[in-house]
DNA sequence: AAAATATTAACAATATAATGATACAGAGTT
DNA sequence: AACTCTGTATCATTATATTGTTAATATTTT
């Protein structure tokens, strides 16, 4: 998954929560830059960073083998 | 998920794949400074990184939402 | 046992992410 | 028109992740 990729499902997420970026931003105590340029995936967030928006967003990750095409 | 587990996570999966610290920094051309801080879970590494590992481990990160307890 | 290999620790230097401030554009409202 | 809210853009500053080096500590191998 790319970061312009991953940006847009949290983008998506927010939205569908009813969330300005401010919102988020507040709630996860970053900035409101960092949640823009996150969402579009000019951003490369820090583990913590990402986790802690996923949180807020009721996200959550998951990490797996990758399968092989059948 | 926090920082460590995805750690042990990612020292499973280089056992697993029978790499050595070195071996895997050199291949995601990052620092073995770098994987062995972010296997045990001291680190707070970029998404970047993280995707790096990942790609050569054949691991793939997914993002869903939060399922609610039964 | 020694020797080789693998991992961790600690540090200075560098690179870059995060922050805060400001400004701007677009859309909607009054 | 002015006003408000939202999102984006840019910048300087701060904070911190990355790197490379060295050394020390496991762990394995012979």
């Amino acid at each position: 998954m790319k970061m312009e990729e991953l940006g847009k499902i949290i983008k998506r997420r927010r939205k569908v929560l009813g969330l300005t970026i401010r919102e988020l931003a507040n709630l996860t105590g970053t900035s409101k830059t960092t949640i823009s340029q996150t969402e579009r995936g000019v951003r490369n967030p820090t583990f913590e960073i990402l986790q802690n928006i996923f949180e807020y967003l009721n996200l959550e990750m998951k990490v797996e083998v990758k399968k092989r095409k059948e």
